[in-house]
RNA sequence: GGGUGUUUAGCUCAGUUGGGAGAGCGUCGGCCUUACAAGCCGAAGGUCGCAGGUUCGACCCCUGCAACACCCA
């Protein structure tokens, strides 16, 4: 083995046998336990968010393994409709071509190649992480297999009439010509203007005020054209009169009703608003209410259409914003332009600004399915982790608005349905069952709509459709409902909700029991790692390292605002003056396991993955120490434990069950933080040290028992710690198989630890904290006094009682040892101790006579202190205890553990008063 | 505007039924001590956001306020 740990040398290798011995695949032994990737899409690389997220599932995923769990974790992509598509149309621009050049199935075609050569990249990362997926199982959205289920669910719910077609107002994307999903729509504030406008009141009426025209705040003036009323508040006096009355729509020649609707919020602006209701998610809710007509200004690129005056038509609509603007105001209609702050939504791949507009589109009517969706999270059948995002979760499904499926894209699963020339819809799970189901002839004319499904529309089917449904296959039975979905809390309502909404329509059943759902990740300073802000990471760099050349030039590349690439190197310069240091997987992992506490935000810090790299260093040399002391031994012979052995053994008891409960909660974090504390302050710190003094000169009975306690616990630390650091303890647990007896192809598939409370020795775990406590007592006296490490001094020993003698007897040559003594004296009772800087262990006074080692004035300093905190201590009990209802009403055990506390510091603070008198009587 | 969450050491965060405030990193001092300098030993550092309330007792429960973050409109 390597003096240092060297994870480059062990990761790959171990990868590669894992998956070639086929560990991954289910056992088909034991109780099932399944994990459904969230599939990433198929044209990402691996982030931050995946990487984090994909050791939690594989630490749970090999938790359950070694439990004996038949244990599938499946994988795959989706087909990400937009991003993919966009992708291919980029590689055809550069190739001076286009999709339309090519048609749609010369298109599909050159997506499905550009799939099979370059898509799935992120898979092929995961592997780098260590994920034990059962890559057999691989899927992907657009497959054969899936692909049915999707069209075989579109069809049973168009049959049931829960998907419909309508006209409804969608988020669209002027520049892709698509309709979009909320997700996919980034709604930031942005910079912009209130402006306010007159629009003169018809036939003559006035206001309240006299004034004989509304003005109206908006800010987007441009979409005044297609007005159809102005609206205020039913109860606003100032306008109650006018309710009714009509308005003329400047620069339109319309006449526009004045409505009364709750919507409008008297206070702000001027309380009279414009309603655009074909152009606005609210003002069409009003416009329902109302029965406003519609009027539809703009074509599919946000251009302004024939609905509005010539002068306008043809105007994209920035320009028509500047001249509407410009015309009003010449008119004198305009009464101010304030500066505003307003929410602009932008479509996340177009970055172009989303348009409310009105198309013909497929939705999924989502009240029916909503209810028993909701059910099952009330009645627990679905637990969330934690649990205050059920509340997110009901919120959201309570209002729920239907379901825009439809996408005007090439790539994605094609709608199913066909038209006649008539204009009839035939919905079938092809074109031959959609004629025989409307009786239609060959001779028929049908004509496929163009569109295809969104993508989440695919992927809420993911845990059964993956699984083989609507056929009612094995593995269906086998790992259907599955068990824990691991994801972020940002795609809730996308996917999470939908998912269980779909699976209970058509299986009966929730898709998985648990939703554990993890933070973000972002970066040290708390901001969301993106590739604009060029503050992203690589989760590969950080296990294999990189210049920071290459990590400036890596940042800078592919930027839509390519003058951002200076601010960025800077910044990158800044953060990793020396690039990034290969850290490893494993540490990664114990990373990402140490950051998940139940926050919503994970700051990623490169210091802390460096200090996890420590601690796998650190486990990685204590393995060396073991083997060393270890091997060409025998280890047959008799054993005679010692209280050390005794007490590791019941600590690790402890772990197992800590981390037991860690795991069973989701708490990864302190999953990691019990490891960390077990196998560095226990397990090193002081175990193995305690094991020197046996194994240099202890008998062969006692040597025999520390080594194969060092073997066992540390075999039963590589076990508990494999599923967060699975390559180290795979190369630990292998190489040491000669040592440890351990048996069995790899550490993936021994069995996790159990707790066996009978192990917990209360006995060893005393003597052990009263052996740490003297050698912790001369380290302070040697840290403070800054006596010399290597500077042997003399102990001694005074009052104590019949178990500190014993204590003594059994612990020496450790104490000679481990706190680099000449000499232990325990004085009889009543002798004249020489002028000694003191520790108290319990009644024990632990003595270090300060002759020639120790100055006095330093030591007085000393004793202050700790007199002054023993002074503090007693005050504080006391000021409790002369509390008549404390005594009275506290648990008995509560006051007593007082009393008992007061008398233990009175006796210290005594001896530690009267040690600082003879001290201070010294001369100087 | 509605909702959710956060506020604990210089930084990042734990704190599991209310009973003497913890870790990692950083800082300071001392060490190449035969597993490990990616290390070892010692130390310093906190009116637990603010104000009330409940309680014998509050980081913890309740109310209000403030700041920040996110979600929804």
């Amino acid at each position: 083995m390597d003096k240092t740990y060297q994870p480059r040398e062990i990761e790959t290798a171990l990868y590669q046998q894992w998956e070639a011995a086929g560990h991954f695949a289910p056992s088909g032994q034991g109780e099932p336990y399944c994990i459904m990737i969230p599939p990433p899409n198929v044209t990402g690389s691996l982030h931050m968010g995946h990487a984090f997220q994909d050791t939690l599932m594989d630490a749970l995923i090999r938790y359950q393994r070694m439990r004996g769990r038949n244990t599938l974790w499946q994988v795959g992509t989706d087909h990400a409709g937009i991003a993919t598509q966009m992708v291919v149309e980029r590689q055809l621009a550069m190739e001076q071509s286009s999709r339309t050049d090519l048609g749609r199935d010369a298109f599909v075609e050159r997506v499905w190649d550009w799939k099979h050569s370059s898509g799935g990249e992120i898979t092929r990362q995961l592997r780098r992480m260590g994920a034990s997926v059962d890559w057999s199982r691989e899927r992907f959205t657009m497959d054969e297999g899936f692909s049915n289920a999707v069209r075989e669910v579109f069809v049973r719910l168009f049959e049931e009439g829960l998907i419909y077609r309508g006209k409804r107002l969608v988020n669209w994307d002027p520049e892709l010509k698509t309709a979009l999903s909320d997700l996919e729509v980034q709604n930031d504030e942005e910079q912009g203007h209130l402006w306010h406008f007159r629009y003169p009141l018809a036939d003559g009426r006035r206001s309240a005020d006299g004034a004989d025209h509304l003005v109206v705040a908006t800010t987007r003036p441009e979409t005044m054209l297609g007005d159809t009323a102005v609206a205020v508040h039913p109860e606003d006096p100032r306008f109650a009169d006018l309710v009714g009355a009509e308005v003329e729509l400047p620069l339109t020649g319309r006449r526009i009703p004045v409505i009364a609707d709750d919507y409008v919020d008297p206070a702000f602006g001027s309380g009279c608003v414009k309603i655009t209701p074909a152009h606005d998610f609210n003002d069409y809710a009003v416009g329902q209410r109302h029965d406003l007509p519609l009027i539809n200004i703009f074509d599919a690129s946000a251009t302004l259409n024939d609905a509005v005056p010539e002068a306008y038509r043809g105007l994209d609509r920035v320009v028509a914003r500047q001249r509407v603007v410009a015309d009003l105001d010449a008119q004198g209609l305009l009464a101010k332009v304030d500066d505003h702050k307003l929410m602009v939504p932008r479509g996340d791949r177009s970055g172009t600004v989303i348009e409310p507009w009105l198309t013909d589109q497929w939705f999924v009517a989502m009240e029916e399915l909503a209810r028993p969706a909701i059910e099952a999270v009330e009645r627990g059948d679905v637990r969330f982790v934690p649990k205050q995002y059920e509340n997110t979760y009901f919120a959201w499904m309570r209002e729920i608005q239907d379901w825009c499926i439809s996408r005007q894209l090439w790539w994605g699963h094609r709608i199913p349905a066909w038209y006649t020339d008539d204009g009839r819809i035939c919905v079938g799970r092809d074109e031959a069952d959609a004629r025989a189901r409307h009786g239609l002839g060959a001779d028929v004319a049908l004509t496929q709509d163009p569109d295809v499904l969104e993508t989440w529309f695919s992927s809420a089917l993911w845990t059964f459709g993956t699984l083989g449904w609507p056929q009612d296959t094995e593995a269906l039975r086998t790992f259907h409902p599955t068990d824990v979905l691991v994801t972020g809390h940002d795609i809730i309502f996308f996917w999470v909700a939908r998912m269980i909404m779909m699976t209970l329509k058509f299986t009966g059943t929730v898709p998985f029991h648990t939703v554990y759902i993890h933070g973000l990740v972002r970066d040290a300073d708390g901001q969301k790692m993106s590739k604009s802000k060029g503050n992203g990471l690589d989760p590969i760099d950080l296990i294999d390292g990189i210049e920071l050349d290459a990590l400036v030039a890596k940042r800078s590349s592919g930027l839509m605002q390519p003058q951002l690439a200076k601010k960025i190197a800077k910044v990158t310069q800044r953060d990793f003056p020396d690039g990034i240091p290969a850290f490893g997987t494993d540490a990664l992992r114990f990373t990402f396991c140490a950051l998940a506490s139940t926050g919503r935000d994970v700051r990623f810090d490169l210091n802390r993955i460096e200090g996890y790299r420590n601690f796998c260093n650190k486990l990685w040399n204590a393995a060396n120490y073991v083997r060393m002391n270890t091997e060409d031994t025998d280890l047959t012979g008799p054993r005679e434990p010692s209280a050390a052995d005794r007490w590791i053994r019941s600590r690790l008891q402890r772990l197992v069950a800590d981390v037991h409960l860690a795991l069973d909660t989701f708490r990864f974090d302190l999953m990691a933080g019990h490891l960390y504390d077990f196998v560095w302050h226990e397990y090193c710190d002081w175990y193995l040290e305690l094991t020197k003094p046996v194994l240099k000169s202890g008998s062969p009975a006692a040597q025999t028992a520390a080594r194969t306690t060092l073997l066992e616990v540390l075999d039963e630390i590589l076990r508990i710690a494999h599923p967060v650091i699975p390559f180290l303890t795979e190369a630990l647990w292998l190489g040491m198989q000669p040592l440890t007896g351990s048996r069995g192809a790899s550490i993936m598939l021994a069995a996790y630890p159990e707790a066996d409370s009978g192990a917990v020795d209360a006995d060893a775990e005393a003597e052990v904290d009263w052996v740490k406590g003297i050698i912790q007592g001369v380290r302070n006296i040697r840290g403070e006094m800054n006596v010399p490490p290597g500077r042997a001094i003399p102990l001694l020993l005074a009052d104590g009682g019949e178990a500190d003698r014993n204590r003594l007897a059994r612990n020496h040559d450790l104490l000679v040892q481990l706190a680099r003594l000449e000499s232990i004296t325990y004085l009889p009772a009543g002798s004249d101790v020489p002028p000694a800087a003191i520790q108290l262990v319990g009644e024990l006074r632990v003595l270090v006579p300060m002759a020639g080692i120790i100055d006095r004035d330093a030591e007085l300093a000393r004793l202050d202190k700790e007199i002054e905190r023993r002074r503090d201590d007693i005050e504080r009990v006391e000021k409790k205890l002369a509390n008549e209802s404390f005594v009275a009403k506290a648990p008995a055990d509560v006051v007593a553990k007082e009393y008992r506390k007061r008398d233990d510091s009175a006796a210290a603070l005594d001896r530690l008063e009267s040690q600082r008198r003879e001290i201070a009587a010294l001369p100087a």
